[in-house]
This record gives C-alpha cells, sequence and structure tokens, in this order.
DNA sequence: TCATTTAGTGAACGACACGTACATTATCAT
DNA sequence: ATGATAATGTACGTGTCGTTCACTAAATGA
C-alpha cells in the first residue's frame, strides 16, 4: 500500500540493510513528530539514523519520499470500515476514527505532507495512490452497498458525495479555524443524509 | 484586507518608494503564475523587480508573505455574494465563481498557498485574516438570512454547513482526484440542502 | 543652506540543505 | 578467490536564505 521500497530481489552482492532501511524510517517519523517536515531533512535523519546520506538517496529520491514512507511506517493504522447494515452510523463511525487518528501530532504532519504535496508531484503521486485512493474506494463501496440497500438517492454523484462528507475534515485539519470533534462527525453525517432545507 | 504594508506616513526622512512596492509585488505575482511558489524567491523576485533584496526584506518578513501579499494584490477578486432570497441559487452561483477563480494557474498558486500555509505560520496567519475569516462571515450572514427566511432549519450549525459546501471544493483543488466542474456546484448545494436519504 | 532622518542600493557573508562524486570497505553468490 | 552490489565517509558545487555594512538618495525642518 506504501510506496516502501522493498530490499532487492534476492540475487548476486551484498543485500540491502534491513537496519539501515529501518534506521532511516524509525529516525525521519521520530522528527516529523519532533520538528515536523521541515526538521526531517535528508541530513538530520542520515545522522539520527546512524546511516550514510548517500544510502537514503539510494532509495528514496527525495525528502517527501522518505517522510510519507516514514509516516505509512509508523502510522499503520488499519481505519477499516464497517459495514454494519446501517449507513448512517457507520459514516459517523469512520470518520470519528479519523478524527481520532488526526488528533495530536499525527494529524499536523498529515497535514504538512498535503501542503508540502502541492509543490511536490512525487509527493502528491505517493499521497494519492496510497492513502487517498484506496480510502476513497473503500468509501465508495460502502455507499454503493447504500444504494443498493435503498438506504441513499441512486442518483446521487458517489464521487461528490464522498468530497462532502470527507473534506470538511481535512479542510478543518489545514485551516485550524474550527476544532474537530466527534460532534462535527455526527452532524457532517446528518446534516448530508437528511439535508438541511427546512421542512 | 491584505496585509500589505502601506507607506510608512508622512514624516520626516526619505518616503517608501510605490515604484518599488509595486514592482515588488508585481514581479512575485509573475513568477507565482510562471513557475509557482517554488519559484518565486526572494532573489528572484529582487532581481526581476529591479530591487535590492534588502528593501523586500525590510517590508516583509518573508517569501510567504509577499507570495500572499502579490496574489492578493494581482487577484483582487470580488467575489460578491448575491443575496436574491433563493439560497439554492445563491448558493450555487458562489460556488460557481469560486470555481470559475480557481481555474487555470490562479487556482493552482491558491493551492500552494494553503499548502505552504501547513509549514508557514505567518503564512497561515494571513490566509486565515486576509481570505477564509471574511469569506466565512459573508457566507454565514447568507445563511442565516436562509435560516431566519425559514429556507434553511434553525438547528443546523452553521459552520459546519459551510465547511460542506466549500471544503469540498478546496478539497478537489488540492487533491486533483476530480474534475472541478459547475455541475459539482449544483450537487454539493442539492446534496447538502435535500440530502442524499432514499424517500 | 544644512543637519537629520529614513529608504534604497550593491556587495559580501555565514548558515544550511540540497543532490552528487569518489574511493573504500562490507557482504553476498558462484 | 572472484565478481557484483550495498553502505560508508568525505568532500564538493549549488542555491537560497536572511543579515551586515558602507554608501547613496530623497524627504523634513531649523
Amino acid at each position: 500500500m506504501t510506496s516502501e521500497i522493498q530490499p532487492s530481489a534476492v540475487g548476486v552482492g551484498r543485500p540491502r540493510s534491513e537496519r539501515a532501511r529501518l534506521a532511516v524510517l524509525e529516525a525521519a517519523a521520530d522528527l516529523l513528530i519532533e520538528g515536523g517536515l521541515k526538521s526531517a531533512t535528508i541530513e538530520c535523519i542520515a545522522d539520527r539514523a546512524g546511516v550514510s546520506k548517500v544510502t537514503i538517496y539510494k532509495w528514496w529520491p527525495n525528502r517527501g519520499a522518505v517522510a510519507i514512507d516514514a509516516y505509512f511506517h509508523r502510522y499503520r493504522q488499519t481505519l477499516d470500515f464497517v459495514d454494519t447494515g446501517d449507513v448512517a452510523s457507520d459514516l459517523a463511525a469512520q470518520l470519528r476514527l479519523l478524527i481520532d487518528a488526526f488528533s495530536g501530532r499525527a494529524g499536523e504532519v498529515m497535514a504538512e505532507l498535503i501542503g508540502q504535496a502541492q509543490t511536490d508531484p512525487g509527493l502528491a503521486a505517493t499521497l494519492g495512490s496510497g492513502w487517498l485512493q484506496p480510502r476513497r474506494e473503500a468509501t465508495a463501496a460502502v455507499l454503493r452497498h447504500a444504494i443498493d440497500r435503498g438506504q441513499i438517492r441512486p442518483d446521487v454523484d458517489v464521487p461528490t458525495l464522498m468530497d462532502q462528507l470527507y473534506a470538511p475534515l481535512y479542510w478543518r485539519l489545514m485551516m485550524r479555524h474550527a476544532p474537530l470533534t466527534d460532534d462535527f462527525a455526527e452532524m457532517i453525517v446528518r446534516n448530508i443524509l437528511d439535508g438541511v432545507r427546512s421542512a
């Protein structure tokens, strides 16, 4: 699911050092948590990992790639969907799970990664394929089931619906204009399912 | 509305050069459009503006501050709300206006600014006070009018509703997982007003 | 007129991180 | 042993940052 480079297939020559690989990911994750993306420089990571800069550049193309690998390495959250059949409570539960995962530094670092992706196409690609896309596919499946069960109108555009469910969460994560609370999750789901129009 | 530093109040001493101030903003805006935030370095801006680096550092604290001032200087879009009394069409019109404003490079640069704000507290503050906050206040007023007119349920949380209207737009602007079309604007408004639940 | 005050200039600097090159050493398969 | 590949340490050139310094330019007021 991530783009973590795996040890090269067994063959001739000295094999890739698993110790070095893990040391890099742990050091990078530590630095991300402690000081954010800005302090997770290649030189700092190399230093803390007890590894040569050159070794890092051999396996990762740039700082962003190391950072996102380190993030996923540490926060291997499953965040799995439960599909109980009640789309309202399932969606709210999933939103609460994500809010919980993004509380604290993990959320701030994710915001920084998304931010950095705006000027780093490689990071944007990894973030899209390793985080956004799989999560969107899982959510789409849940919503299509809900449509099949007759809980959601079949004419609703699923991608738009997903954005109205999840984008508010990321938007608050990044702009900090309002807090990410469980209440927020409930209101998002209620608003979008029942609408806000007066009867 | 922006944090553009104005010429110091009249007094003793050489007055601030309006020529230099404008040259910096124009040069920065040009560079932003041509090559994005990364190419709008202080040295490049100074060079193109025909101005000394020191002059820039005298009036702006860092690159992000210049960039956002330059952005607002060039894209002084009004994006005013029309309040015709029909909240559905007013919101859709406003979303379409924003989508239109964000088509092309202006949208990409805004995404980069938001991204940079994740690691630049000063930029985040300027973006919040100079862009997000005034827009949210205007939107909140429109929504409260709609509540007063009985078009929206009075128990709806206005901040959450605003996020469900606008965050999807910014989210697509930044993640590019789906296009920003006028259709998208219509669906957002329709979904949130009427809900997506089957009858 | 002339001192005072503030703004703008150009050149240079140290710091930092980037990404790369080189020679050397380590560890595997055959 | 030999060949292949990985990891290391050191060093380098580049770019950008933000600052310092001495100097010039343009306004005010006595």
